[in-house]
DNA sequence: TGATTTTCTGCAATCGTTTGCTTTATTTAC
DNA sequence: GTAAATAAAGCAAACGATTGCAGAAAATCA
């Protein structure tokens, strides 16, 4: 691979010549230019990006960490996280943790090692005493999606007022027997649901009706479980709340078993959208999250803070609403 | 961030001890040892991982290239790869292309600069060229799921298989006229399809049927549209095989607009099996790619290829076969 | 004991860039 | 016509690691 040093001698000039040409960073004669752009393109000479991130300090690059890559929501932020990088002229490396601690914490120690200048994560928990580190040593952090602690900065969807939005939304539509499927309360999402749930239920003088069981949340299986399970505890339900899209797939199954008919007998909503959910034979009605606009948000909220040499970095908190899209299922 | 400098300094010792002791390069006494590591504790030291692949000339990161993460294949080959990579000791970074050749260069171009050892794309064609320049300049390069290039190594699922085992297997069902919706032959995987399909067609008498429609193929519209045209045009079709997932969906719901039962009165196969077929409310059957061995293997071939000082280095072509799952569509 | 070998450590060059400092040539200003 | 400003280019020191070479100390051998 050609170097600075071949174009250089082929130009005919001092290396520093070539890249002051080449970053129009200082004045170089016309025809040295020429020169030095011809032998550019005769040895097809590319810039090493690791000697210009080492001596620059900057890499002009950002990591994305993410529990999965096939869930409706980083599905569809990523790629508005690395449109918007590219946007802002930075790269953008895309790291899965597959909500595993070990690997979570494998994955931000390599990252520490001055390969980028920010990261955005969603976090299986657990680290936030590296987070911070990070953060302190001079890389910026931000948590999207799940906020894990509150003295980092984080933009995340409104869980609770989607939970309280579609227990109005399903009140207004007659359902009075409302059934949730929720997760570990210990986890922020699930937590914020559960409120907004309850507020709600509250509100309108309802009996709570909830279920969380054993396993992992996100799968086909635990909405499969969890709605059989609400139909044992309380016969009488009349709408079930899936707190994810996979979620609500596995209770459109279950019902089917069970014989019930969705809409007319049960309704069915999903607190997390997908597009997917669009697709299916009976469309799921669902709170979109706007997934995009949080990712491009994010970025650009990540790359200020890295281009900030203030000290004094202030804590951000941003919160985005949600839409409801209704389908088929109510 | 402290680095090997300040480490040094700590430890009372010169940093090519530092460097020999973290390394584990050279004799270095259990005392010295002992002292720099608690210096490295202190100072939280992590090695700068660009100094170290500008002075080693490898970065131990690889690339790779998709059109999108939001596919199935991908989003099940994705996670295989970055999980192999680390399994040997490699970074990996994602870049996504939207399927846009502008996006692929800019990508490219990027990549080339240095940052990593090795790539494995599947491109959206086009970038022949500049692949191959990539390759030449030293960097590996490995075509995975698509092939553009002969005179590049590659990975892919045997395409060619996947549709004439489907007409196989749909025949013996009993289905005589079966209709399948293709893409651009162009393409190298819909040219296969296309090939393996009247391969079986004519050796069972049968009378080929597809269709093919401008616009994006990897969409739910181009599963309705060319569904409903197929209908158009051969009224007693009692098969359709979809070329991709998403575009079964879009025949599952064109089928249920036409008041086509499925699978008594068609049948409907997808050629790109995804996980998620099994959770619909009416399971669809398809070929299922092997993507997670194929991203795993991907990895493999990569590093061999990486590691390998040899200079003549052979081109190395892979194909998968695929299993046929079946599920309520048939 | 003296000669080897092995262990331990430091010096300094190197990877491919960028950039502060200098120097020289050219232009502008009054 | 001289002083000041501007344009153009080179030298050499960084950035943070690795590594060949060499020398000193310790261990082994005869």
């Amino acid at each position: 691979m050609a170097t600075l040093k071949d174009v250089a001698k082929l130009a005919n000039v001092d290396v520093s010549t070539v890249s002051r040409a080449l970053n129009n960073t200082s004045y170089v004669h016309p025809e040295t230019k020429k020169r030095i752009f011809n032998a550019v393109k005769e040895l097809s000479y590319h810039p090493n990006i690791l000697a210009k991130g080492l001596r620059q300090g900057k890499k002009h690059t950002i990591a994305i960490v993410v529990p999965r890559i096939s869930y409706a929501v980083y599905a569809d932020m990523i790629p508005a996280v690395t449109q918007q990088a590219e946007k802002e002229n930075y790269q953008c490396i895309i790291c899965i943790t597959d909500d595993e601690l070990e690997k979570e914490q494998e994955i931000l120690s390599r990252l520490r090692s001055g390969l980028v200048d920010g990261i955005i994560i969603t976090s299986c928990g657990g680290n936030n005493r590296i987070l911070r580190d990070i953060s302190a040593e001079g890389i910026s952090v931000l948590q999207a999606i799940r906020k894990q602690d509150e003295n980092l900065s984080s933009i995340i969807p409104d869980y609770y007022s989607n939970a309280y939005e579609a227990v109005r939304f399903l009140y207004a539509k007659g359902c009075r027997n409302m059934g949730l499927i929720i997760g570990n309360l210990a986890i922020h999402p699930y937590l914020e649901r559960y409120n907004g749930y309850m507020k709600a239920v509250r509100e309108l003088d309802l009996e709570p009706m909830f279920v969380k069981e054993d396993g992992e949340p996100s799968s086909f299986e635990y909405g499969l479980v969890c709605t059989k399970k609400l139909f044992e505890q309380h016969s009488n339900i009349d709408a079930v709340l899936a707190s994810l899209d996979i979620q609500g797939l596995g209770a459109q199954r279950q019902l089917k078993l069970m014989g019930k008919r969705v809409p007319q007998d049960v309704k069915l909503i999903s607190l997390t959208g997908i597009q997917l959910g669009e697709y299916l034979e009976t469309s799921m009605t669902s709170m979109e999250i706007p997934a995009r606009e949080i990712g491009q948000e994010a970025v650009n909220l990540l790359i200020r803070d890295i281009e900030t040499k203030d000290s004094h970095k202030s804590v951000k908190k941003l919160i985005y609403q949600s839409t409801l899209v209704e389908r088929e299922t109510t």
